[in-house]
DNA sequence: ATGTCACAGTCCCTGTGA
């Protein structure tokens, strides 16, 4: 089973590299986020002619996640059950496995309310995860704009203060880890750096500016049955590419 | 060089978010 994590930056602006993109990889399972979309303007129908079923949980200008299965979408969950009125979380199962598209936060500066936002959403995905079912296999997989360690951004130096790096995030993602998750592509390759995001400004990816911040984690079932993770530096390139690259597990059960 | 991209509204430029 091969399971991607995405953040497009628009499926509307994106859409052409997208499908291109599923055409040549065929996951079985596309976590999107940003998709800056209704659902009214969501591709369905051109998903289902390849070969996807689609969960989408759209805001319209910001944020928008959605899940692409070509092996069943049931069970679907949006949000929380709160008033949380962005739309930056979707759950299904796909299958067999739990699977989560994430869309934490930004936070934008250490003093802005939406630092303290960010904070307690990821407080409030760590409550929903803790309860999980030990029996069924889970991916939660997103943009969590969190670096989870020095490590995973270019210059730390240049990030002190800012987040994205700070304890508090940090710590978050660890509490995450500590219901029983593990961050799968640092696992496998805990000696590259698999950037995931380059700034769009100051030629940050022909330099190698980036940062780790899309996130795959499993549990110990799925861990225990991958066989790669990787990140697709390649879909960064060329015409009108997302900031992001996908991130991919493969394993089998 | 704070050097890009995407969005909506103020609508062919500007403010906001990332």
């Amino acid at each position: 089973m091969k399971i991607v994590t995405w953040n497009v930056n628009s499926l509307t602006a994106r859409w052409a590299r997208v499908r291109g993109w599923l055409e040549v990889h065929a996951p079985d399972v596309l976590l999107l986020q940003e998709t800056k979309q209704t659902d009214v303007k969501f591709p369905f129908d051109e998903l289902a002619l390849l070969g996807y079923e689609s969960a989408h949980y759209g805001q319209g200008q910001w944020n928008g996640v959605a899940i692409l299965s070509k092996v069943g979408l049931d069970d679907v969950t949006r949000g929380f059950g709160d008033e949380d009125p962005e739309a930056r979380l979707i759950g299904a199962t796909c299958g067999g496995v739990r699977v989560y598209s994430c869309y934490v936060p930004n936070g934008r500066a250490l003093d802005n309310p939406h630092y303290q936002y960010k904070l307690q959403w990821l407080a409030k995905l760590r409550e929903l995860l803790v309860e999980r079912p030990a029996s069924t296999p889970h991916v939660v997989g997103g943009d969590f704009n969190v670096a989870p360690s020095d490590f995973d951004c270019y210059d730390p130096a240049a990030f002190v203060g800012a987040t994205h790096v700070s304890e508090p995030e940090r710590s978050a993602l660890r509490a995450l880890e500590a219901t029983g998750l593990v961050d799968v592509t640092r696992a496998l390759h805990p000696e590259e750096p698999c950037y995931s995001w380059w700034d769009y400004r100051n030629g940050a990816f022909r330099r190698g500016w980036g940062l780790r911040i899309d996130l795959l984690f499993v549990d110990a079932k799925v861990l225990a049955g991958t066989r790669a993770s990787y990140v697709d530096r390649d879909a960064r390139k060329g015409e009108k590419p997302s900031d992001h690259a996908p991130v991919v597990v493969e394993f089998s059960l």
